[in-house]
DNA sequence: TGTACATCAGTGAACGCGCGTTCACTGATGTAC
DNA sequence: TGTACATCAGTGAACGCGCGTTCACTGATGTAC
């Protein structure tokens, strides 16, 4: 029977998932040396045998995150029903798709903190998938079906992009009132998109009006500062 | 007299200070106990007279950060002619508040990640001036204007907010094209932030047209996404 | 006005820790003959 | 089929460093009398 400490079999892939785990539970600042050899029962110098230095090997694993955000907004498009109406089906996979990653940065606030961490080095390879990609296809698909004038293309994915970092950057970093439901965050950024992208809303086919809004409880909640400061 | 080592006069100050152009050259990570002692010729003991520790004073750095960011925000406000139509002078406004907002970022991507970077402590005093109230006044002056809808305010400054911290993000973090001037991004996003609240640009008064974008030159510039991964 | 003294704001050395990385090594694997 | 050997993938100890923080101290300041 082999020592099981020699030759573990897939050591480089094996120290990438426990980054990807570490960084979802500490974000991040838990992507040591030697606490990625302890998750894996290895010394802390076998991981040079599979990267040259920390800085790449935390690339890789921010590449993961950026993947897995990546996946998770494909599925959720893909979760839209293929029957529809195709101006439709592209307005709702688009949807699905700023959704999925509000959904994202507000359930895995550490992942999404090192999806796009700044890096000292590059990934060994490009992102697939690309969630900048899945962008584009679902822009893209907006122009096919005539919702979204051609032109719009040119900044279109400038603006999404925009408006759905910025508001999961707070969702992730509790920059939000913790009293404010993530569907409010959903509903407000999104249409906003639409009306932003000149698409109309499949809901309410009345753009430029608050109509879409849930009324605001009291006094506006997003007016307090309490926490975003 | 008196040896100059000795009773500093306003340390405390003076440590913010110094934090603040340390943030400003390297960010975040330069915000060191032994480095803020140095940069004030004084030991590193010396810190803990006048905060509990690093915590706090990062938490206060970062408030200076803010803090200077809203000053910017409302200067440019303030730089719009005060004798135009109330109602332009209101898009105006808001339009030189967001366009100040990125270009601090692009300016100072440094000192914006320290203003919204992770703390561990909370600031000692409020956020004065506050970004997030100069944003919530430009807001209410469109209501007043009759420029925005009333019940648009509900969701108006996480709209707002989300798409030019979003953007900012991106141009301090480098994630986009580096031939994408900044003039790009600002007019395709605080042009989209309009037409999201339903506010008619002050040039062209048609709204929900792409009209107001430059012409992309060639093939989408924004469809690489050689940066943006 | 001068002096004793409490208070304040610094010093300087050290502690303990954990980090990334290096180095000589050794155990396991796979291949040539 | 068995064996020598090159190669690979680990070990374990150590290096050097810089970090935040503590502690006993000391020099300067300001106030009471």
């Amino acid at each position: 029977m082999a020592d099981p400490r020699y030759h573990h079999g897939n050591l480089r892939a094996a120290l990438l998932d426990a980054g990807f785990a570490l960084a979802r539970a500490g974000g991040p600042l838990r992507l040591q040396v030697r606490e990625l050899a302890a998750a894996e029962s290895v010394s802390p110098s076998a991981v040079y045998r599979h990267f040259p230095d920390l800085a790449h090997l935390r690339a890789d694993v921010a590449r993961l995150a950026r993947e897995a955000l990546a996946r998770e907004m494909q599925t959720a498009a893909d979760a839209i029903p293929s029957d529809l109406v195709a101006g439709e089906r592209a307005i709702r996979r688009f949807q699905a798709i700023g959704a999925a990653y509000l959904a994202f940065a507000a359930r895995e606030p550490q992942l999404f903190d090192t999806a796009f961490m700044a890096t000292e080095a590059p990934p060994s390879c490009e992102d697939a998938p690309s969630a900048w990609e899945v962008l584009l296809d679902a822009l893209q698909q907006l122009v096919a079906t005539g919702e979204m004038a051609p032109a719009r293309l040119a900044d279109a994915p400038l603006i999404a992009w925009s408006s759905v970092h910025g508001a999961a950057s707070m969702l992730a970093g509790n920059l939000l009132p913790a009293d404010l439901p993530d569907g409010v965050v959903r509903t407000a950024v999104l249409d906003g998109v639409l009306r932003a992208l000149g698409v109309r809303a499949p809901d309410s086919r009345a753009p430029n009006t608050p109509s879409a809004v849930p009324a605001a409880s009291g006094s506006a909640p997003l007016a307090s500062r309490a926490t975003l400061q």
